[in-house]
DNA sequence: GTCTATATCTCGATAGAC
DNA sequence: GTCTATCGAGATATAGAC
């Protein structure tokens, strides 16, 4: 039974955005690939592909913040937690042929200065993605757990930028590292 | 005396690219910007809008490459180093109203799966960087002075996605000082 | 090397029948 | 909700005169 059209629609959204950006995505490829006919994306989203594209950025970010409480949960300290992500997010890219990275940056760094809506959903999805962090540091004061969430989160999104282009997860668990290391120093604290 | 033609078309390219990534920049849009014919884009470019953006990848590298000496070379340390750079990117992409972050970046997310050239000239950029980088940090052994170089390409990366989408510098002055605050622990070793 | 003109294609989006 | 057909614009690239 597959989901209905709307649903098929925003994932191979979601996907091509994550793949190549929403400038190079065209809604032809958007509906091939979810096999929908045209009409339908512009019936369920009467804004067009940038409706479509906004809400594709949102749902990514939903599931891919699952990812946090679900590393970390079975992680025995959050240091292990935070290796045991970066080495996971290295496997993965790694796996498909470095091309699943971030499913938001890539549209994050293209369209922030053209559209305003996309731009607004990256951000809320950053947003989330913080607060989400943040929780996982329980053990030291808030602002530090900010400030450690947040360095997470760049670390993880440049390891990503140099893995692609060099085709070596190398960046990323190097990056991984530096944060597990800054963790390590705030807990002893 | 205006830069011969073949330059400005190079200038004016590495410029849009920065902004707006590789999809969304129209050759049109390159030649109007470099006041220049269309025609004399094919001429200089035989191989068309992907060679031309492939040669102003590595031009903007080169040129963004010179950062790093001529900011480390007035700083008094390493650290010190660390920090004025990125507070001195951070302060730059305020000013060009966050337009201005790196200038290889989103095309390095963007076509690293769809274009094999533009990914090579991605990835000469980033290792010069790191060839740049690494004789920054002689006081400590070569291996640990390349991870340092490493992890800082990456928060600085990343600390530009995020900066872009939220509209706000916290993210790269965060991930700076993270990297600042390893800097200080490797050489303190 | 630069000009004008254009070929060919694909883009996002819409119309109207069903 | 889905179909077919198509719009107008803009894309990359090329041709041929100068």
């Amino acid at each position: 039974m597959p989901a209905d059209t709307r649903d098929r629609l925003l994932d191979a959204g979601a996907e091509l955005l994550r793949r190549q950006g929403y400038s190079a995505t065209g809604v032809k490829q958007i509906v091939d690939e979810a096999r929908a006919p045209v009409a339908s994306l512009y019936h369920f989203f009467p804004g067009g592909k940038e409706q479509l594209g906004a809400e594709a950025i949102c749902k990514s970010g939903a599931m891919y913040e699952l990812l946090i409480p679900a590393i970390f949960d079975v992680a025995p300290d959050p240091v292990t937690g935070v290796r045991m992500f970066f080495a996971g997010a290295a496997e993965h890219l790694e796996q498909t042929g470095y091309e699943d990275a971030c499913p938001i940056a890539t549209v994050a760094l293209e369209v922030s200065s053209r559209s305003e809506v996309m731009r607004q959903a990256c951000e809320g999805v950053f947003q989330s993605w913080i607060s989400a962090g943040l929780a996982r540091f329980p053990q030291v004061e808030a602002r530090t757990a900010r400030e450690l969430t947040i360095a997470m989160l760049c670390a993880l999104e440049g390891g990503f930028v140099l893995a692609r282009a060099q085709r070596s997860t190398e960046p990323l668990l190097i990056a991984g590292e530096l944060v597990a290391r800054a963790v390590e120093a705030a807990l002893a604290d």
